[in-house]
DNA sequence: TGTACATCAGTGAACGCGCGTTCACTGATGTAC
DNA sequence: TGTACATCAGTGAACGCGCGTTCACTGATGTAC
């Protein structure tokens, strides 16, 4: 068998990278097989080598965020590191930060989502957002956390694809800063913190 | 000039509420022109005498929904019509009704959100969400309406993208009841009132 | 160690279909006389 | 009231391009001997 399976896997890696950077910036009809595979210094033909299809890729490419391998984003974006914040706390702030708005490269992979999406793609939205939960869940206080933690999730993407969908600047920064600061009321961590004005 | 202004009018009406509704149910891509057109009884050849193209007839789409001259959709869905909540929270209450949740026919459509609008676009939604504020803003009570307005219509975009977007109906509803729950209690609407579960 | 072979990742031309858009034409209807 | 005319909403064939997918081929590399 030549090319080892460590060089096949290694250029699946590096598909699925490109494609999570440009479906990440554009969605999913915004981005063609072939630009992927140019990002990925490869021509389109050998793609079905490495996936079924359209649908597969971007199915695969949402789950790779997920991937623990990446340094973590989130945690990458936080400008002061050295706190005692929780992990959840923190999570939090990266996603209304001014960064993660910007950013069109390496954002929630939840923030593409539209209507219309097929099975496998609802399968890998799925699996994103119950991590999602999980995570803050674990790191909620004890009465309904779960519950909270849905809703936390819910504010964390509508207020994020508010803020991105609007023409008006102003609105979008209305948009991102009322949600974090509501966030973190739902949260329960909104007292004597430094306010997310300020991130 | 044959053919009143009047009959020109018309025709655009119709167009403009057969895409509305083709929109709402599978976004921007998901629909094409013929198929709106055909949808409205015509073929695809009369459509740019009333539109210049398919991206303004879409934001126009999403305007539409604004317009006063239909049933007011989330007033229609409501069960129990002779309470005497505000209207604001009886929009909330159809917001997450599982009927919208359902129909996807006639939603909001800003649920149609998805990254790579256009300008043009864009600026449909933000007049949609400028009115959605507003409406909410009026209705909450002093300290901060603005800004628990704005993180309101995020709860209620986020979670119902969330629910629609997930391939596993539990989570869904979990989704949109937690979702329900907060924004009641984000509004202050919260006691001794109906538990959402029932909606 | 060296050579022949088999495998299969990757190439790039080609296919084919969907769909937004254009355009020459039709025919319904309001207006002028 | 009736007739000729002008306008333009609507038709349907055609265009053209983008893009997902296919396929015959190339060539790099691991394995057998």
């Amino acid at each position: 068998m030549p090319y080892s399976k460590r060089h096949k896997q290694e250029t699946r890696e590096r598909i699925l990278e490109s494609a999570r950077r440009l479906f990440n910036g554009r969605g999913y009809s915004g981005v063609t097989i072939d630009e992927i595979m140019n990002d990925a210094r490869m021509t389109h033909g050998g793609f079905y080598r490495h996936f079924s299809g359209k649908d597969e890729l971007y199915a695969e490419a949402v789950r790779h965020f997920l991937c623990k391998k990446r340094p973590d984003p989130w945690q990458a974006r936080q400008a002061t590191p050295g706190t005692d914040r929780p992990r959840a706390r923190r999570m939090v702030d990266a996603y209304f930060s001014r960064d993660h708005f910007d950013d069109r490269e390496c954002c929630c992979p939840l923030l593409g989502m539209a209507p219309g999406s097929s099975r496998s793609v609802k399968a890998a939205y799925r699996e994103v957002a119950e991590t999602a939960v999980r995570v803050f869940e674990a790191n909620l206080s004890k009465p309904n956390a779960r519950e909270r933690s849905l809703a936390l999730l819910a504010l964390c993407v509508g207020g994020m694809v508010l803020a991105r969908s609007v023409d008006d600047p102003q609105l979008a920064e209305d948009f991102r800063l009322a949600a974090h600061k509501q966030a973190l009321r739902t949260a329960g961590w909104s007292q004597g913190a430094k306010a997310p004005e300020a991130v």
